[in-house]
DNA sequence: CAATTTTTTGAGACTACTCTCAAAATATCG
DNA sequence: CGATATTTTGAGAGTAGTCTCAAAAAATTG
């Protein structure tokens, strides 16, 4: 048994394909079913292990979604800090992030679909996100380009937004354009006026509005 | 057995008393662990009626869910058309009804977090209330004081919003005035300029913004 | 390659729930 | 009140899943 300060006892080849295997089944099979209504027999038999197996590398079915979620939202987190290589503006760096978040996982679905059921069922996912979202408002807000009352609750709408729209495209019900719509939305949140919010939420698109 | 053509056979005292029973408990016991995590064992247990009584009212949980929800549902939805007599400007009506369908959830947590639950769980109830905020938003766009780009996606984003912060503030997370400040961010989405948009949220309240 | 350690395997004990139905209780009615 | 119809009851059969552990298989090591 390793000592419980050891944070990670190298793990041999052999046990890491298999939680290899049920991390990867996982991942599809909640992206699926959601988290809750996933059974390990289910993400066994897609793996292709068996129950004794599963125990010898999770001890249930959330400490496998969590390392689920740990392993991609790392690469998602890499893949976001890498898109604005120096923009000041708080405003056009919150609408590449943004966009670029829903795109990421419309463009990956079984990854869209993981991260809705996950952000249900388990804390640490809205608190992952939360964290960076309030970063970058809060930076926002410092530096007198956003304007808004309570941190928290301007924080709380954008997670929601994010997560709300992504679903609606996912399941078909929306364009993909939703997801520049929904910046142009935040950015008006946020205090930014009509005009500029559209511009920055749609750089190519000309800023025409019905109303 | 009745034809299928009658909707509603009139159902019987003993029977009716039952079923309330069942609903009552219904309410309380999804509202704490979710219409999923909710097992028709539990629910027997705390109506204290038995097994066949459940099901000689209700063919399964998601049936006795929606029952709970559209007898509640019913009862807001009055109890918000009974808010503004005749309120001409779409920006002050939106704001008293969403302001308003806030505060009934977390002035009857138990309602609220049935509500909170059941939007996750039951299509119906995303559908009843997108069909009333698409409406709203719809005339203020009609009336040229709302400018947005996309009804669909503006929709979504109410949606999630009220929902979002409600859960919030039920979660003890955030205070009862984050309602307000929701409503001021969600009057900014709608095209409303920020002073406008603060002074419509916050009637009584200085409009005072750090930022 | 034989001894030793690690890992996998899956049948089986256990738990929790769903759904049924014959009998009992209760309500209704002439 | 006695006869009939309605409703409730709960034990029990069936299903689906969790978790364990002794034995087998595979990997490692001297």
């Amino acid at each position: 048994m390793p000592s419980p300060t050891q944070k990670k006892q190298a793990l041999s080849p052999t046990r890491l394909r298999t939680r290899r295997k049920l991390v990867e089944a996982a991942l599809r099979v909640m992206g699926q079913k959601g988290v809750e209504g996933t059974s390990i027999a289910e993400i066994r038999a897609e793996a292709g292990v068996s129950f004794g197996s599963f125990y010898n590398n999770f001890g249930s079915l959330e400490e496998l979604a969590q390392e689920v979620f740990a392993e991609r939202a790392m690469g998602v987190a890499t893949e976001l800090d890498a898109i604005p290589p120096a923009e000041s503006d708080p405003a056009i760096a919150a609408a590449r992030v943004q966009r670029r978040f829903v795109e990421l996982a419309i463009s990956d679905p079984v990854w869209g679909w993981f991260l809705l059921h996950a952000d249900a069922a388990l804390p640490q996912v809205e608190a992952t996100f939360r964290k960076r979202v309030r970063h970058d408002l809060d930076r926002g807000r410092a530096s007198g380009r956003f304007i808004f009352r309570s941190l928290d609750t301007t924080v709380t709408m954008t997670l929601a937004a994010l997560m709300a729209v992504m679903r609606r495209i996912l399941e078909g019900r929306e364009p993909r354009s939703a997801a520049a719509d929904m910046v142009e939305l935040l950015l008006r949140q946020y205090g930014i006026d009509r005009e500029e919010a559209a511009r920055i939420a749609h750089p190519r698109r000309r800023a025409t509005l019905r109303g």
